[in-house]
RNA sequence: GGCGCAUUGGUGUAAUUGGUUAACACGCCGCCCUCUCAAGGCGGAAAGUACGGGUUCGAUCCCCGUAUGCGCUACCA
């Protein structure tokens, strides 16, 4: 590549993943990758009032287990750091500094409560809310004497007047946006720490990024950010807003319709690579007749382009989600899967410490789970006692269910063991030497051995259960 | 309210630089397999591309308007 690619993923730290912010992560990545560029994590903890302990560090852990390795960042290191924008405070204010004495940004000291008239006063007057500009006309003697006084200040951007800014989204086309609509953003905070806009612009020139590619609900304020870097006389970089993940009712995707954050898909048992895949395809998707819809991370990396990353927002649908999970863990292999269902099987108060056994169980349920969360509802029936209603006892006693089940257990007790296939001949030699066939032989074998009117097919369950266990089941009822 | 963005079956998407019987996947329905439930195989219903105007010999694709949805409208990101 001629000029280095750099994308950053800049999250604020709240404490979890939210699955927008899992798709923003992972187009970054995929974009950064594909180009053979850096892919950046940097720490937006601008906003004092909402730290959140330990959010960092388990911010990195589910990206790292996700299979998102950032190039630089926290604890990572690189060229550009500090990558907490905490940690960058003298760096903002020597560039607010900067703005200040070349006339892109002045002093203001309206308290919040004003601010909060003045918007109220607007609303029902029905015009647009925003700041009115009015410490633009400060005489320079006024700003000297309330700073000298002690009076909070912010700083504010002095937004150009009667312009049209424009620009070129790598996702949407052209942009433009008057800037008379453009509020004269807050850029330094009473507390001397930047917002997002100034901080957002320094960092991403600072750290040489090229490409920006980030949620939709900034498409708004970039006009602004271009102020800025025209204030600087930086080169803007590239942009791309991805469109919004959706509820079903197609609202944003919120707590309320259920859960959001990456780490709850995870517990549920949703696999990581499963969950990658489905949000790769959430407003993406190869095109050009690819018929696919299972890739590997790599084979993302391969394919991934910014302008095949569709413009209009995307409904997160669980039902494809547990279908795909459910050909990952179809496809995954047995000994894998039986280890990383152990927690699962555990928390439900399954024993999984006969290994056979429970080796046996996984290879039954393989076809059965959507999550590895359904996992113990699926195995109950190897691990869980006999329990028969009054009706399923009544099937039991039936002539031709004695029969089998007698002959059952003569045959089975001859048995050396029970494989995987040896226990499907013994049903035939009975059906031949009976003459019972159909419901009337399986369906009580069913319910001797798992209570059960439905399952997997009998020779599996008895290879499951085992001779032993077989045996047990059927000598209980007598 | 203002500004911005979006709009292909229920959902996710596809459709060479305007010309296709509008394709694929999930879901749904049916059939096969089968003792049952899944899985798997086969097939089906489901959009004429939000609506209305243009431009064009011809628009899912280009332009305008309307509607709807969403986003932004903070000393939050």
């Amino acid at each position: 590549m001629t000029n280095d690619i750099r994308v950053r993923f800049a999250p604020s730290p709240t404490g979890y993943l939210h699955l927008g912010s899992l798709r923003t992560a992972l187009f970054n990545y995929l974009f950064a990758k594909h180009n053979n560029g850096k892919f950046i994590l940097r720490i937006e903890d601008t906003d004092q009032s909402r730290k959140v302990e330990g959010a960092v560090e388990n911010l990195i852990n589910i990206l790292n287990d996700m299979g998102l390795k950032y190039d630089e960042g926290p604890i990572a290191g690189g060229e550009y750091g500090p990558y907490f924008q905490s940690e960058r405070l003298d760096i903002y204010k020597k560039y607010c500094d900067e703005l200040l004495a070349n006339g892109y940004a002045y002093y203001a000291f309206e308290t919040a409560q004003e601010l909060d008239e003045m918007r109220k006063i607007q609303q029902m007057q029905g015009k647009q809310t925003m700041y009115n500009r009015r410490a633009r006309n400060l005489t320079e003697n006024e700003i000297n004497e309330k700073i000298a006084s002690g009076v909070p200040y912010v700083i504010r951007l002095k937004v150009p007047l009667n312009e049209e800014i424009k620009f070129n989204d790598l996702i949407r086309g052209n942009v433009k946006i008057e800037t008379n609509m453009i509020d004269d953003q807050v850029l330094l905070k009473s507390d001397g720490f930047p917002t997002y806009h100034l901080a957002n612009v320094i960092d991403d020139h600072l750290m040489k990024i090229t490409h920006i590619i980030r949620g939709e609900e900034w498409l708004t304020s970039v006009p602004k950010h271009i102020i800025l870097y025209n204030a600087f006389g930086w080169q803007v970089p590239d942009m791309a807003h991805v469109p919004l993940i959706l509820n079903p009712d197609k609202s944003k995707l919120s707590k309320r319709q259920g859960d959001v954050a990456t780490e709850d898909y995870l517990k549920k048992g949703y696999l990581k690579e499963a969950l990658v895949n489905f949000m790769a395809l959430l407003g993406w998707n190869p095109g050009e007749g690819e018929k696919r819809e299972i890739f590997s991370l790599k084979e993302l990396v391969n394919l991934f382009t910014i302008e095949k990353v569709n413009s209009a927002g995307a409904v997160f649908n669980t039902e494809k989600l547990n279908w795909m999970n459910a050909e990952y863990i179809k496809q995954m292999d047995t000994a894998k899967l039986a280890e990383i269902v152990i927690p699962y099987m555990n928390t439900a108060g399954i024993d999984t410490s006969d290994k056979d056994k429970y080796n046996r169980v996984i290879f039954a349920i393989k076809n059965y789970i959507n999550t590895l969360q359904e996992a113990p509802e699926h195995s109950e029936i190897y691990y869980s006692n006999v329990n028969l209603s009054e009706e399923q006892k009544d099937i039991l006693k039936s002539e031709t269910s004695k029969q089998v089940l007698n002959l059952l257990n003569i045959k089975t007790a001859a048995l050396f063991e029970i494989t995987a296939d040896n226990f499907k001949p013994v049903l035939n030699e009975i059906q031949k030497e009976t003459g019972i066939k159909g419901k009337n032989l399986f369906m009580p074998i069913r319910l001797a051995l798992t209570s059960k009117e439905h399952g997997p097919e009998l020779g599996t369950i008895a290879y499951v259960l085992g001779k032993e266990e077989v045996l047990n089941r059927l000598n209980i009822l007598n």
